[in-house]
DNA sequence: TGTTCTGCTACCCAAACATGTAGTTGTGCG
DNA sequence: CGCACAACTACATGTTTGGGTAGCAGAACA
C-alpha cells in the first residue's frame, strides 16, 4: 500500500487528486492538507506517509520553505513538488531543499502516478519541462566566447579558491610580479579591473568550477 | 518519417539499434558508424538525421569532444548521450556541451524509443539514473546553512557586480564605513576574508545570482 | 523598561591590489 | 632565420582592502 499525503490549496486540484489516487488499487490518500501548517496539524496517522505531493504556491508558508520542515517531520517520505509556475528559481531550490520529483499542474494528473512510481522505486520523476529547464541549466551560457590560456585559467581557480597574489604565486610557484601579470591580461580578456569581477564572471561563464 | 544517426563502436549494440529501430514504423536509420570520424566521412543522405544516438566511449574521438563538432554539421539534430558509464561527470559535460538526452546502456533498448520521441517533441530525455544524478547534483551540497541578513545580501549582491566599496555605498547610499562594516560582518559568517571569497562563496551557495 | 539586534557612522594602519612601463626567455611557425 | 606569442620577471605609484576598536539610533521583544 502506498500511503500518499497532500499539501494543495486548491480545493478542486486537491479533492480530485484524492480521489484519482484513492481509486488506483495499492494507493491511499492519509494526510490530505490545504497548507503546511494544516498538514502538521493533522493528527498522526498509523500509516505514515512514503510520497507526499506538496504545492510550491500556498498560503502561509510557502510549499518551498515547508519542504524542509516537512523533510524532518517525514525523513523516510518522498515529496514531489507541484507547481503552475515553471520559474527555474523555484526548481532548482526544491532540488535544493530535496524534493525528489517535480511536476506542472498542468500535466498533473496525466504524470502523477507516473511520479508517485519513479520515487517509490527511489528514481526521480521530472516533467518534462523541467528536464528541460536543467539541461538549459547546463546549456544556458550562450557564453560571450572567453579564450583564456591554460596558465590563466590556473590563475583564474586560484582566485575562485579565494588565494591572494601572495599564494598564488606560492601554489603556481611562480613570482608575485608573474601574477600580477596574468592578472593584467585576465583583466583586459574579461574587461574588468578587480579580482572580484574575475571571481563572478569566470563563475558565471562556467570557465572554472 | 524520423530519421536516425548511430555512432556506436560496439557492433553488437551497433546492430541491434539499427535493426530494432528500422524495424519500428516511421524509424528508419540513414547513418551508422563505429565512430564519429567515420561517422563525418560518411556520404550525406537526402534525408538529414533528425536524432543522433551518440556513445561516449569511442575509439578515436570520444563521443564528449564529437559532439560540439557533430553540432556544427547537424545543427538541427537532437542528440541522444549513451553510456556504459555512470559517472556524473560525463552527464554533466554532455549536457553543457549541447545533448539533448542520456541513456545508459543497460536500458538502452527499453529506453531508446521514448528518448527519440520526447526529443523530437522537443523535451529532453533522461534515464531514470541521470535524473538522480541531477537531483543529487542540486541536492548534494548538504548546504551548510548560511543566514545572512536582507541588508549583507544587498552588499553581496553588489560584490558579484563587481563594484568597489565606494560604489556600493553609492549605489546603497551609505558611507564607506558602513560597507565596510557589514563586509566584516559577511566576513565572519561565511568565515572568509576577502571580497573575492564572499563573490566565489556566494556564487556557488546560490546566496545570490 | 530595559535588553538585544540590525543598521549605521567613524578613525586608524598595514597589507593587498590595480596599473603602468620595460625587459628576458623559450616555443612554434612560416 | 626571424617573428609572434605565452610565460615570465622587475620596479614604481597610488588606491583599495582587511581588521581592529568604539559608539549611536531605532525596532523588536520580553
Amino acid at each position: 500500500m502506498t500511503t500518499i499525503g497532500i499539501i494543495e490549496d486548491d480545493a478542486v486540484i486537491r479533492e480530485g487528486l484524492r480521489t484519482y489516487l484513492n481509486r488506483l488499487p495499492d494507493y491511499r490518500c492519509v494526510v490530505v492538507a490545504g497548507s503546511v501548517e494544516h498538514f502538521l496539524e493533522a493528527p498522526l496517522t498509523d500509516e505514515p506517509v512514503k510520497v507526499l505531493l506538496l504545492d510550491i504556491g500556498l498560503p502561509g508558508m510557502s510549499g518551498l520553505d515547508g519542504l524542509k520542515l516537512l523533510k524532518q517531520h517525514l525523513p523516510h517520505a518522498k515529496v514531489i513538488m507541484s507547481t503552475g509556475n515553471d520559474e527555474s528559481t523555484y526548481i532548482f531550490r526544491s532540488f535544493n531543499a530535496g524534493a525528489n520529483g517535480y511536476l506542472f499542474k498542468k500535466n498533473l494528473f496525466a504524470e502523477v502516478r507516473n511520479a508517485i512510481e519513479s520515487v517509490i522505486d527511489g528514481h526521480a520523476y521530472l516533467s518534462p519541462i523541467v528536464t528541460r529547464k536543467v539541461l538549459d541549466f547546463f546549456n544556458a551560457p550562450p557564453t560571450e566566447q572567453i579564450e583564456i590560456t591554460a596558465r590563466e585559467r590556473q590563475i583564474v581557480q586560484c582566485l575562485v579558491d579565494g588565494l591572494s597574489y601572495k599564494l598564488i604565486a606560492d601554489r603556481l610557484d611562480i613570482s608575485l610580479d608573474t601574477v600580477r601579470f596574468h592578472l593584467k591580461n585576465l583583466y583586459k580578456k574579461l574587461r574588468v579591473n578587480s579580482k572580484s569581477e574575475v571571481v563572478s564572471k569566470a563563475l558565471k561563464s562556467n570557465l572554472v568550477s
